[in-house]
DNA sequence: ATGCATGAGTC
DNA sequence: ACTCATGCATA
């Protein structure tokens, strides 16, 4: 029996990230339009990607009614046994503070949204309706490098990976190009299966490594960090982290030390919320026209699909960060 | 592999 | 109340 706590060895299958997102940062700032550019026929837009939504969900769904609210926020975490149970795995969170380094651009650039979005997602729903991912409204974003806990043992004098683009007047602000990242990437994903870890077991040794500042990870971050899926900043602070650890890995490999990890499991509950299809459908619409709604919007949106005003906020602020991740198609 | 969620740090 | 980095739970 073995009681380790990556219980789940994946297979990986060689089809790798079935959808596609042509996301690309581009290193231009972005203003916030917060303010309601549309103040005006924002809620005829609302109106009509909800119709469109309700049309189509009309359309497809024919003897499926859910009574049931999708409010299923509940956290049943409620057994986290803090007696301490022999946890030899303290995941504790990264918890070194370093704001350091924090510059944010404040410029402004237009972007035609009416016609525009309008035009697109009025295609894009009536068309498909079905197929085509909304993401890809293309909306400008603001660099704001707040970056994450485990920074600071990379802070040194780390120049430039090596980078050896041609010059272009963007790429400044970080140290590390995209396609030495996708290259590590590759190669970390290659050589951890040879070495027979999985993500999880990766994650978790990572605080074996005692890096300052670096504690364990799980197996999504892992995961995130092969398939590229982490946003830019993100990505450059774990390489460093993950190429040491890839580097312990193998020459322990090579000394035959069987890699050790007398971790064990945790009990816990927490229930996932579910956004139902339909009503996935209508944020995508609303998202599509609006993708930062005001709190009064977010509420009024979550009433008349029935969810809570909570999740609807959380599925906007992640359908935002998906936007900005990686996964682009190298314009370098 | 990815959806929904939490929390720290900001603004 | 937002962004970002991360994680639990789940498909």
């Amino acid at each position: 029996m073995m009681a380790m706590n990556g219980k789940q060895h994946f297979s990986m299958h060689p089809a790798l990230h079935p959808s596609s997102e042509g996301m690309r940062r581009v290193c231009l700032p972005a203003p916030q339009l917060q303010g309601n550019i549309f103040s005006g026929f924002d809620e005829s837009l609302l109106a009509r990607a909800e119709a469109l939504a309700a049309a189509d969900l009309v359309s497809h769904s024919h003897g499926k009614s859910h009574p049931f609210k999708t409010d299923v926020t509940y956290h049943t975490m409620s057994s986290v046994p803090c007696t301490s149970s022999s946890s030899t795995v303290p995941i504790s969170h990264p918890s070194s503070n370093l704001p350091s380094h924090h510059h944010h651009h404040h410029h402004l650039s237009h972007q035609t949204l009416e016609g525009d979005l309008l035009d697109h997602i009025s295609s894009s729903l009536s068309v498909s309706g079905m197929g085509a991912p909304p993401e890809m409204s293309t909306q400008a974003h603001q660099h704001h490098l707040q970056m994450g806990h485990l920074h600071q043992a990379m802070a040194m004098g780390h120049p430039h990976a090596l980078s050896v683009h041609n010059g272009m007047a963007c790429v400044n602000d970080v140290e590390s190009d995209p396609r030495e990242l996708e290259a590590f990437a590759e190669r970390f994903k290659q050589r951890r299966i040879k070495l027979g870890v999985t993500q999880a077991d990766v994650g978790s040794a990572l605080a074996n490594l005692k890096i300052p500042g670096v504690g364990s990870l799980s197996q999504s971050t892992i995961c995130r960090f092969e398939s590229l899926t982490l946003s830019h900043n993100n990505m450059i602070a774990l390489k460093p982290v993950l190429q040491a650890w890839l580097e312990e890995a193998e020459a322990a490999y090579r000394e035959k030390n069987g890699k050790p990890d007398p971790f064990n499991g945790n009990e816990r509950k927490r229930k996932r919320t579910s956004i139902a299809a339909p009503e996935k459908r209508s944020l995508e619409a609303y998202f599509a026209i609006q993708p930062r709604p005001s709190s009064e919007k977010i509420a009024a949106i979550a009433e008349k699909l029935d969810l809570k005003k909570n999740v609807v906020r959380v599925w906007f602020c992640n359908q935002r960060q998906k936007q900005k991740r990686m996964k682009y198609s190298a314009v370098h």
